[in-house]
DNA sequence: CCACATTGGCGGAACGTTCCTTCAACCCTA
DNA sequence: TAGGGTTGAAGGAACGTTCCGCCAATGTGG
């Protein structure tokens, strides 16, 4: 019953007749040692299940150790967001960072400000106060995707190519003449914002009237009905419907069949998020993959070295996106 | 351009003519002093906009400042895993814990242990490899539902009441006369086993039939499809089918049409675990609500209180769940 | 054989907190 | 007024790490 305290590095000294200097030389790597020296310290550190005290590491160092991720709370409950975050956190690990997640605060006034060396934000939703709380920590921030916010610079972006990812699906989409709807959130985020505008200008493009839809970004499929059924009234027909949000095409399927529309033999239905949700319908749903969770690994990877000094700030990285085609558009 | 060091305890004694101690001692309501100086104190400290350096805070308290949170690598992508990790994450927060996500180690062998003074497991899975890493970190471990592992004892539980939850989902769909099959997870997870068990014990009580069938945790369509179709063969009827997945409702109800079965006229489906995307549905579906994010509120609050001490190891928590009626099943 | 550079390693300060010990000043009572 | 108890506050060690500066021993060239 070995119920004493951890090993140290001066355990570590004791162990090996050497000072902890040597010790911490040793396991680093840093300092003028050699390699017989090293190795022979590690080992005995191995033995011992030396494990470094991160508190102590931080402290010295001036750091926390940890990098935040915040969701707005309009987010919450997405898959989306949940596989991205476990792409961040394994990304951290790997870079010796602890993930911390940082829930949106239920008091938008005073919530202590977490304790951590960087932060990612996943979807800035202008407007959100918690971004400027999070800018005032002094600390690198990296968006996935755009922060609309006039004036806003961040230390790194990693953002998905949308306007590509529409083009793509809208092209997809083309084969019938008649126009094709979307249904998709608001211009707070540069998600809505691209879609719409490479949206708009692909219907400009093609010689296609623009109908667009304006739904939450939590789908609500009360609204999604109601603009499906204003869609299909639209003069000059419409042969296709795209529903952006994370659920909201499945709606989108059970409106138009209650119009009597049928998919895809009388309309085509796509979503642009992708979900497992969408395969597992009788009639699976066509989506653009927008890859969660690399997406968090990117973002994760882009500010640890950001933190660790070897990737520039300002860095922007842009993740393509890949159609995924399925029965709901098969024609 | 205040491009200084962050305000330590120094400052603010200087600031206000006393030591760090008193500082410590007023910030933190220790010590003998009197309100007027603990007053007198906190503003300064204040109008400085001091805050406590956690690594500091930690070393010397031997302690790490967070606490894990471990999803099984299977888990990953439902809804109901985000819920709960940002509940977890609130509470956590309020006891001045942050909270670190632990992401399934790609590497079963050799993962770096992370730095945390507890651990939270959601939904232990019988033979998974990280459980025992997880413990030989000697922190307290709390589990989301019970850890099937034989001889396991953690520090704390927190778990839903899946028998009543399930009991009263079936007695809600026991109109008809006819058999009730359901679709389940394996017995590897005491969710899993807790559903079955009471639904064995609910058909010998009524007199049924139990009709179990076999899908994975994460719902795969064609798993459904194959199970629908071979329960809906089953002699004596099928009345109702129970999907216990997130997900798999929606893939039981376009099954059973495909096999000429109509919804809720013709066959009740339910999903046991409940998420928006069964609210959205044309025929939205009845399920459990089985409140993740009161989940991992209340298994954070547990770890924290085990962690400060006023909580006794070994506590168990129960979680009520509440049935979400809806139009699948009206009858 | 001396001057000097290099190698290998050690001592100790510093990071910012908490907490244990000490101590001066004060008040009361005998 | 001496003695003891209480109050208010300070000093300093300790937590475990990193890193700067120093030093002894060893090589190296003239």
């Amino acid at each position: 019953m070995n119920e004493s305290r951890p090993i140290t590095l001066q355990d570590v000294a004791r162990a090996a007749g050497v000072s902890k200097t040597t010790v911490s030389d040793a396991l680093s790597g840093r300092g003028r040692l050699p390699a017989a020296t090293r190795e022979r310290v590690a080992a005995i550190a191995r033995e011992l299940g030396y494990v470094a005290n991160r508190s102590a590491r931080n402290l010295r160092g001036g750091r926390t150790g940890a990098i935040g991720l915040y969701f707005p709370a309009r987010t919450i409950g997405l898959e989306y967001y949940m596989d991205l975050a476990i792409g961040a956190a394994e990304e951290a690990l790997a870079h010796d960072l602890a993930l911390t997640l940082i829930p949106a605060p239920a008091d938008p006034g005073r919530t202590p400000p977490p304790h951590i060396d960087g932060v990612m934000v996943s979807d800035p939703v202008l407007g959100d106060p918690m971004l400027g709380t999070l800018t005032d920590l002094r600390v690198p921030v990296v968006t996935c995707e755009r922060d609309l916010t006039p004036g806003a610079r961040h230390a790194g972006r990693v953002e998905s190519d949308h306007r590509a990812g529409t083009r793509t699906l809208l092209d997809h989409l083309s084969g019938r003449g008649d126009h094709i709807a979307l249904l998709c959130p608001g211009e707070e985020t540069s998600f809505g914002l691209d879609i719409r505008t490479a949206y708009r200008a692909w219907c400009a493009d093609n010689g296609r009237e623009a109908l667009v839809y304006d739904v939450p970004f939590v789908c609500d499929p009360e609204d999604v009905n109601h603009a499906v059924a204003e869609a299909l009234r639209a003069p000059g027909g419409v042969g296709a419907i795209v529903s952006v949000p994370d659920g909201g095409a499945t709606s989108a399927v059970h409106a138009a069949l209650q119009q009597g529309r049928h998919v895809p033999a009388d309309l085509l239905v796509a979503s642009y998020v992708d979900s497992p949700s969408l395969r597992g319908l009788a009639t699976p749903i066509t989506a653009v993959d927008i890859a969660p969770r690399e997406m968090g690994r990117r973002a994760a990877r882009l500010l640890a070295g950001i933190l660790a000094g070897h990737v520039a700030p300002g860095t922007v990285e842009i993740l393509p996106t890949e159609l995924m085609i399925r029965a709901s558009t098969s024609h």
